[in-house]
DNA sequence: CTGTTAGCGCTTTCAC
DNA sequence: GTGAAAGCGCTAACAG
């Protein structure tokens, strides 16, 4: 495009300025003195190619320098390396390994990686899924808003894996974070320290990520007999001035709270930051703990107990199975993998200030999602 | 792939299992009855169709589910919809919102985004630029790491605009942040304070970011009338732990330095721990600054003084550029633009335990790069 | 304003 | 093991 403007004014009929056409797979064959269908096998490692041939074609690619023209190659093979990449807010450090993890996977198997962000907006995402069509990718791998995208993805046969949670009713692959297990465990932490009044600070409960988490931390007060007070599951917004409004506003209404659960990393940077704003002592005054590990919530002090995701691992996961699905290697049926998270224990927990007496907790607390 | 494998067992003759060919555009003609030509013509904009036609060709498609194949139309046309985007790490906060800035603002302007990682290795980069050249991406964004990945894809005619950086020797676009100018204010402010004693950990100065920010940090000392001191110029590599244990050894050897600044906010991370592990006070016993503003250095305490790049605005200039270049309306030459990063004061700064008599700055001090 | 023709660069039968 | 021929889905000439 650009290049070309260059060629009126400096023609110098000589190496560059011109627009040089590339070189195909003709100008190949014909500079390894084979035909094209040949050339082909050899690059593609289809079909036969005596060895002498081939080291002569690609000595002969190298030599003029020849890249194959993978639009053409996907046009005709009806096939591409590339795997479209749907999610939230790449801004987002957890969204930010998610990706590194897939693309890291997914380069060193070959493929390369369309990445569409859709700010949770679920019109955006549909936008992001016909882009996905358009450009015929062989996967998706998606963190779904609505099922709509994934639904339109999956009903002109892309593969599609969801990732950290799922859609409703859609049979895909996936890979999900066992978030009723993280859930329960740091707050059956909390609960083992003496807690009795933890609230829940979280932002929504219609995807299978919040419910989990949700899920997570009743099934830990359960096990441990103390009774759910509704008053405690604080929902707020996804974004860390809402969380701190929030936080705010319970402490004023409930200051018997001795401990405080954010539901993802957003939320608890806005809950650190409540906390921090009303000269709260942390974890004295209050403990706080949270779901999903960044780097910050070890710089700060106190430290922050926290669940971590494996983000990266969730990522890579996501990648291995589209790569299995591609292959053909994985099963008719949607196959879903759970990644265990674990917790971390930082100084952002300690026992209440006036202990309750520490509850024994039932011995089988099972309840997470059987894993994969 | 993966759908056709249904086929075989529950082959219920009827809407979904089957392979279901996708719509091409031959369909389309046939449904609105017309020619393909004019369908294509309807649905791109190039050249002239009725009104009532092209209304009747946009109804085909919804109602047929019609998606233009890119694929097939780039082959045709020669031009793509794809950009790419070659960064170093986007785990790194610093890239992920340089990514995101660019895929928002190409997003918008109808192109989509083929991110590739290097995990600042040359190799690997130029993997990526072949990959770029393989699906004729219609421009790239590189953070280069040598110069053979943008001069490969330059020499094919591929417009690239380098971001944050600038390889030695290519005139290509280039979107880079005003290092002397950021360096050499945040120096400025320590000096002010009545720092003389500066320390700079730093992990690189080949590239024109490192660079610049030496530059500037010994701008504003020679502004300053402070000797410079080569033992403060601290070299690590670029990664907390090795900035870490680097601060460790600067301080066992040079106590008396009284202000740390940071070259990047890895090395921030690792001073930051460094300081911490031996039970500094900051800024009583040592004040701290980073080059690079990353949402950490607001919730720990002190916050951190830093220089706030703009990634986002970095990452969208760079893809406005390359929206520019694509259509022609940039001018023959290299554009570089810079942008002005502004200092942001938090607690980590703060008068020297034994301040030495404050030294009056010189008058001008202009020394940074032009602007744009 | 619309249709016809040709061909982008590659892979894939199908002969040999 | 290799070559010849056909065509993926689309759009750019060119006629009409």
């Amino acid at each position: 495009m650009v290049g070309k403007r260059e060629g009126g004014g400096e023609g110098r009929a000589g190496t560059r300025a011109s627009p040089r056409r590339r070189p195909t797979i003709q100008d190949l064959a014909r500079a390894a003195d084979i035909s094209p269908s040949t050339a082909s096998r050899a690059l593609s490692g289809n079909g036969y190619v005596s060895a002498e041939v081939r080291a002569r074609v690609l000595a002969a690619a190298e030599e003029i320098g020849y890249v194959p023209d993978s639009i053409a190659r996907s046009l005709r093979s009806r096939t591409s390396r590339a795997v479209g990449v749907l999610i939230s807010d790449i801004r987002n450090p957890f969204y930010a390994n998610l990706a590194a993890g897939i693309e890291e996977r997914l380069r060193s198997a070959g493929y390369h990686v369309i990445v569409v962000n859709n700010d949770g907006e679920a019109d955006a995402e549909v936008e992001g899924a016909r882009t996905f069509l358009a450009v015929r990718v062989s996967a998706a791998i998606v963190t779904p808003v609505s099922d709509r995208a994934v639904r339109m993805l999956m009903s002109d046969g892309v593969p599609v894996v969801q990732a950290d949670r799922l859609v409703d009713g859609l049979s895909s692959d996936a890979v999900l974070v066992d978030n009723v297990q993280g859930a329960q465990e740091i707050t059956s932490h909390l609960v083992d320290l003496g807690h009795r009044t933890i609230a829940l600070l979280i932002d929504e409960t219609d995807w299978t990520s919040g419910a989990g988490r949700l899920a997570g931390y009743r099934a830990a007060l359960r096990a441990a007999g103390i009774p759910m007070d509704p008053a405690l599951v604080v929902p707020t917004r996804f974004q860390p001035d809402a969380a701190r409004e929030a936080v705010d506003a319970l402490l004023d209404r409930r200051p018997d709270v001795t401990a405080l659960f954010a539901a993802n990393n957003l939320l608890a940077e806005g809950a650190f930051q409540a906390l921090r704003l009303r000269g709260l002592r942390v974890p004295e005054d209050l403990s706080l703990v949270a779901f999903d590990d960044l780097p910050w919530m070890s710089m700060v002090s106190p430290g922050i107990t926290t669940v971590d995701q494996h983000t990266a691992e969730l990522g890579r996961t996501c990648a291995q199975l589209v790569v299995d699905r591609i292959a053909g290697s994985e099963s008719g049926e949607a196959t879903v993998r759970y990644i265990e998270p674990s917790i971390v224990i930082r100084s952002s927990t300690a026992a209440p200030r006036e202990p309750s007496v520490p509850v024994a907790r039932a011995a089988s607390t099972q309840v997470g999602p059987v894993t994969s």
